[in-house]
DNA sequence: GAGTGGTCTAGACCACTCT
DNA sequence: GAGTGGTCTAGACCACTCG
């Protein structure tokens, strides 16, 4: 499987945003002298430019033409997209990220978690509690119910790493769709224990369910973290 | 300007899977099929389906076919966009919201709203606080900082009501990217006072900077909910 | 092998913006 | 009018999944 062409030509403009060849404000040529410049048709450089239209490097105005978005005064490093699946140790770094596993039971699934998941009472699932630290703090409480069926073999050492390593690489599954809410709350007897919350310290709580690929439900899970240590970012351009 | 054939066509779509004619799991005609019975080329129809796939009404297989994912469990009637342009009285209805204006004036803008406008110390901004109530309970505080040259005219008959409206209908301008972070944080005493929040009660923070199609930043805001109050919502299918 | 979606092309025409 | 991006087509070939 090569890598598609417009792949490559977003590549090449993003490094070109990145390394200043493209100024921000600026102008990039117009799409029929990058497709020249390239050696593609210039539906293939539009199609790469939508991407990055939508990942917010850049914007396009018909008529005119399409211009470097430019820094974003208010993103910090410290940032965690709301819409990335990577887990927690490919998105900060593996040496940094260490978990406590706090429960690792099968069970069959409550209510809420058979419709979540779409399973059957009698199909088992995962309940993972873990406390993933980073640097040795605690950074983030995780709640995770997955399908026995289509995680198989999960054990405490995947569980000390990474789950997203595992069913990506070892199982070859691919997520392909997330739904994620996110809200404030108060802090629970679980939140003071292990993320060293005050009694009044807000949390940061997301639940999501992810989807794989090819549309089946292989995560419900709640991630919560202290008020102070973490946020989450959106970027939207265009609707459709 | 007449309405793009790819829209129509992905509208005609989600009519037929919000109505039943595609059920849930289950494959829809395949492109080709779909080209013919419409009218179009099987581009037009791939790029419809490709922008319902992004908004999470089915994904895709290659290989297989097109399917529709269905309902999403966690999802309620009460959830907002993260990823949404319209205002409070678009969203949630005009008749519902109402506005306290608690602060309206014109004055230089601060280092911290120079840089996320984009401006120079002595290019004017707005500075508006208000309240806004839904059926009467106060619902959200927003704290909004805007351009003065971008948005002339600004009155507190437009407060009162939709500034997102007065912008797009009464300006003609568009929104065309937001990037927004989301927090929790502590109750302040603004907080205690418009949100009724108590001591303990978390908020839910949001902070936003939002430019138009043509690039200019138009907005640096902020949004408090009470954490009982509000949650945000992130849909998120293909990363490019 | 048959059927599906994914990519890519060349060419055409349209809509928008500025001069 | 000139230059830009947006849409659309017909046709081709590829990659993937399943029997």
């Amino acid at each position: 499987m090569t890598e598609a062409k417009y792949l490559k030509i977003a590549r090449i403009i993003q490094n070109r945003i990145k390394d200043g060849t493209y100024q921000a404000q600026e102008p990039l040529p117009d799409q029929e002298a990058l497709a020249q410049e390239l050696g593609v048709s210039r539906l293939t450089v539009k199609k790469a430019l939508d991407g990055l239209e939508r990942k917010g490097l850049l914007y396009k105005q018909s008529g005119l033409g399409t211009f470097v978005l430019g820094d974003i005064p208010i993103q910090t490093d410290h940032d965690t997209s709301a819409s990335v699946f990577s887990g927690l140790q490919e998105e900060i770094g593996e040496e940094k990220i260490t978990s406590d596993i706090i429960k690792f039971a099968i069970e069959f699934p409550s209510e809420q978690v058979q419709k979540n998941l779409r399973l059957k009472s009698s199909d088992p699932v995962y309940e993972v509690l873990r406390l993933r630290r980073l640097e040795a703090n605690p950074f983030v409480l995780e709640h995770t119910y997955m399908p026995v069926k289509l995680v198989p073999n999960l054990d405490e050492t995947v569980l000390k790493g990474s789950i997203y390593h595992y069913i990506h690489h070892n199982l070859g599954l691919k997520f392909g769709t997330a739904y994620r809410k996110i809200r404030a709350s108060k802090a629970t007897a679980w939140d003071k224990k292990y993320l060293e919350a005050k009694q009044d310290d807000p949390i940061l709580e997301l639940e999501q369910i992810i989807w794989l690929t090819n549309g089946h439900p292989i995560e419900y899970s709640t991630s919560r973290n202290r008020f102070d240590t973490r946020n989450y970012v959106v970027f939207q351009n265009k609707d459709f």
